[in-house]
DNA sequence: TGTCTGTATCGACGAACGTCGATACAGACA
DNA sequence: TGTCTGTATCGACGTTCGTCGATACAGACA
């Protein structure tokens, strides 16, 4: 078990960046622009190229690493490439003639910490169920 | 307490749960849902719906409470509500004149802890712009 | 019973999205 | 230089999405 990862995660400091969404209503502006992101997680294959691309060796992938496992096109590949690093969820750099893109965890930390719930465990005060 | 809803969601593929998605590649069935999942949040509507009801009082909220805060009719607010309620997010129960929603957290839970960085330290650096 | 209020569904419309083939661009190399 | 490979952009197409007004449904109450 890795509770080191846990301890090391460690965000208990909500002035830092995300207080759980479900703490406090959101604003207007955090909302279309956490949207935005989610919008960019909406889709099978980015999702997959997002993992691909993370849990590939050295933390980065050549674009022809990341054309063969899909059945679409490459200027699909390319389009998604561009919408997830438009989005800040990648970071890209030639080198070359390849391409390489990586994951800006940042980004990904901070939607996961909005996403936190205090008690996920319970369906806490949902009262009854039908 | 009756767990229906949560059994309702009955995903306990560990790929689904709690295995961070930069870890190892998303297969396409576990992408497929996580997508559905993440096209539910990628609304601004939707989020700000979703911690509205889960930051109200006692943890769930009246319709009548919901439609007052946007500017979108009362048939779009339904809408929202029904797919936050199709993909699990929520939970619904009417209780005589008005019906009442609430959030499930296992849902949430599981995205936050799929979009979990192993090595993000702190989102401050994300250029925390919001 | 009839009526009123709260919520959901229906049908339609414009905008945004995912995808493709064609093509342009960038770098490597002969 | 010219050519070849890898990647991005363009323009177009069909589908999905968010929104609305109109309307149907459910419960409360006189």
């Amino acid at each position: 078990m890795s509770n080191l990862e846990l301890a090391v995660l460690g965000q208990d400091d909500p002035a830092l960046c995300c207080s759980p969404m479900v703490r406090e209503p959101l604003g207007e502006d955090a909302a279309a622009e956490l949207a935005r992101m989610f919008k960019a997680l909406a889709d099978p294959v980015r999702l997959r190229l997002l993992s691909l691309i993370a849990s590939h060796e050295g933390g980065e992938a050549c674009v022809c690493d990341l054309t063969g496992p899909f059945d679409v096109s490459q200027p699909t590949i390319s389009h998604h490439l561009k919408v997830l690093r438009d989005t800040g969820l990648v970071g890209s750099e030639r080198r070359g003639t390849w391409v390489y893109y990586w994951v800006l965890p940042t980004a990904l930390a901070k939607l996961s910490s909005l996403l936190r719930t205090p008690d996920a465990a319970e369906p806490a005060a949902a009262g009854g169920s039908e």
